[in-house]
DNA sequence: ACCTGAACACCGTTCAAGT
DNA sequence: ACCTGAACACCGTTCAAGT
């Protein structure tokens, strides 16, 4: 006898990325999560294999959600640096928790798309992925160290990150 | 009646940095830590907090190490960078925790004294503190990212790595 | 087919009692 | 002074039983 579905996949992972930000990796638990969605906590099991899984669905959701966010930011390496700093500022734990999972290919390039296309149009085909992975990294590691107040020490962030955009291009069309 | 230590703190962190490496961050527990130092897990609350105060002593543990090895890597920036990956390659999860928890300011300016004395000596006194930021942003996501497995997509990570320091060694004194 | 309560193992934390 | 066993709350996970 047939039971309807109180919930679904999607539905989860929304809800796990709502409790990761408010309550941090250690917060996002099968309990708490079942609670959002409205079920017990076995019931998850029948969608999710266990605990990692869960993280590593919230992780792919997250990177969805930046590629989301870089695809309509515009076509050029400044705007995308933006929209990727305004992402990790608004979603703290969803950025930090995609570099804690290795991530499907599929969602790794498509998210590397929009930079790998800007930065074609900069330096050319032969220099595009280099240049792309030079840029990613700088942003990345910037980032990182904004959210984890490594930045404390003095200075303008705004200023810093905005000297590091225009340092790294104006280093790639040199 | 005065019973004999039977353990220290120092003992206790270093222990964690060991299980860190080996369990991860969330193999990182009191029980585990009090096992492998010979003791009972609430013996553990006479010397940290909590939990959360364990995660930080072995973070600013896992710092100072890497201070350790930047001091005593070379004056120049190239060399700090291999010793920085160096770091990050042989205690993965201890280079990833050090951005999981805000670090005492001390901790942070010694970790950074090399790096700004060998931009010093590069780039002089007044754009030291910009370039040193430039390049640790771009060698933490870096490495970040190679521990990450977000450069499996293709190319030579080695060379990647390489091609990041000459370049942005070439855009300081550019 | 999906959901649940019950059960078990394991962890964080407190505290009274031991030496 | 430091250490421990006992206790409690909470979480992950399995499974038989419900609809």
């Amino acid at each position: 006898m047939p039971t309807p579905e109180r919930t679904s996949t999607e539905e989860i992972v929304a809800a796990g990325r709502e409790i990761l930000e408010v309550a941090g990796p250690s917060g996002l638990t099968m309990q708490a999560v079942a609670e959002r969605v409205g079920v017990r906590a076995p019931s998850l099991y029948k969608r999710l294999r266990d605990r990692d899984a869960l993280h590593a669905a919230v992780a792919a959701a997250s990177i969805d959600a930046l590629t989301a966010r870089l695809e309509s930011a515009g076509d050029d390496i400044a705007a995308l640096a933006h929209a990727y700093r305004r992402f990790a500022q608004e979603h703290p734990e969803g950025f930090r928790i995609m570099f804690s999972i290795a991530a499907p290919h599929d969602a790794l390039e498509r998210s590397a798309a929009p930079l790998i296309r800007a930065a074609t149009a900069l330096v050319g085909d032969d220099d595009a992925l280099d240049a792309a992975r030079l840029f990613t990294a700088w942003a990345t590691g910037f980032l990182q160290m904004e959210l984890s107040g490594a930045f404390r020490l003095g200075g303008d962030v705004d200023r810093a990150f905005e000297y590091g955009v225009s340092r790294l291009t104006a280093g790639m069309t040199g």
